[in-house]
DNA sequence: CCTCCCCTCAACCGTTCGGTGGAGGTCTGC
DNA sequence: GCAGACCTCCACCGAACGGTTGAGGGGAGG
């Protein structure tokens, strides 16, 4: 029997796994949890194999943040050997996070609209140490690796771009970051070649499309 | 016994619902659909009190429409005396979608994260005929109602907008509605004031938190 | 019929943006 | 130590945008 903690804001999305799960027969669901904080308190507890972790938890830590602390957890914490695996499991193909959370560690992650078998599946792979990635992903993955067809924003052309989103003008933004207006500008214009755009408001919808605001 | 019919293109969303009504006792699930045209196909034969529909069912057909038709399906349907009441079921609070739903003849709405409990009730009401409204939204359709604090974008503010979140200038926007420069720029104006912004990237943001685009 | 709303267009103005081509500074990693 | 990335800033230009006023036509509804 694989020991499984959920992790999910949503009461009806927990019952749901857990049903879905224990129907198999070769999972045993030792705890649930609505937030990264009760996660983090009960996977010492509960000693799950496989934590199935949501990434959009609402309030408080986020779900790759605690997907980074219970990794973290070595063999320090209590009698475990080693920490739990976690699968990631969200909503949207298309969120930037899922790839935070694979790099943090996660052992894979899927899609809230995949069928039962499909998750059991990943589950027992992930119990059995091995790495799950639905399609969409590894796509991405493997292009990040070999040609950076989707370039990183800068932390600073990030936050300019925030505040560009809320439709701030340069001059704004320059106030707002103590820096001059020709600097806000520059960095726009990074931001535009990077996202393949030439004006604000395109900037902020390819942004957004990818996750990054 | 109250008969549901669960809509959801989420196979672990259907299960946890189906676990968290039947736990109750007074609630028998009659069928399980993951589409709008199976919900529609379902409603005839299975003969539920109360369709439970979310509202996003990603490909084909949405949930308004499927409510729609659902509440279109008079006496003349087979045997039963009246259609089904819809009980909305939807993650955001800020579904522009919702207060269509309810337009459309929904007995109310549910969010995703609610209480087993609370899902519970509202099935029950919703059987008794019974209208259940979040918080979120009574405030929305009351001060809709009242005062149109949130004004009303026209259909051609709305298009103008749509084009402006892709990217477009002024220019091309003309040329795809085929209008001059000058209507997109008073189009543009109006939806300003009516947003609250003086400019076009927070045009959009206000109209994505508000769910019109 | 007359009003109200929506869509359409024009001309003019000042402001802001986008694009270019620089330049100097810090910090990291090889 | 030096390349490379990142952040900072300047000056200039044309293009685009935001704001204003004014105006005409069509459809819905009282």
């Amino acid at each position: 029997m694989v020991r499984v903690l959920l992790v999910d804001d949503h009461p009806v999305v927990r019952s749901g796994l857990r049903a879905v799960l224990e129907a198999t027969g070769r999972v045993e669901v030792v705890g649930e949890a609505a937030s990264g904080e009760q996660a983090l308190a009960l996977v010492p507890s509960a000693r799950p194999d496989v934590v199935l972790m949501d990434l959009n938890l609402g309030d408080g830590i986020d779900g790759v943040t605690t997907t980074t602390r219970i990794l973290a957890t070595g063999p320090t914490t209590l009698g475990a050997a080693r920490p739990p695996a976690v699968l990631i499991l969200t909503t949207y193909d298309h969120d930037a996070d899922i790839v935070r959370a694979v790099e943090a560690g996660a052992s894979g992650y899927l899609l809230k609209d995949a069928s039962p078998e499909a998750i059991a599946d990943a589950v027992a792979a992930a119990a059995r140490g091995e790495t799950v990635l639905a399609s969409g992903l590894a796509q991405r993955l493997v292009s990040r690796m070999r040609a950076p067809s989707e370039p990183t924003l800068t932390p600073r052309e990030l936050e300019v771009l925030r505040l560009v989103a809320d439709g701030s003008s340069n001059r704004a933004i320059a106030r707002a970051l103590f820096v001059s207006e020709a600097t806000v500008k520059t960095h726009l214009v990074h931001a535009y070649e990077k996202l393949g755009v030439d004006n604000r408001t395109g900037a902020v919808t390819v942004a957004r499309e990818r996750g990054l605001l």
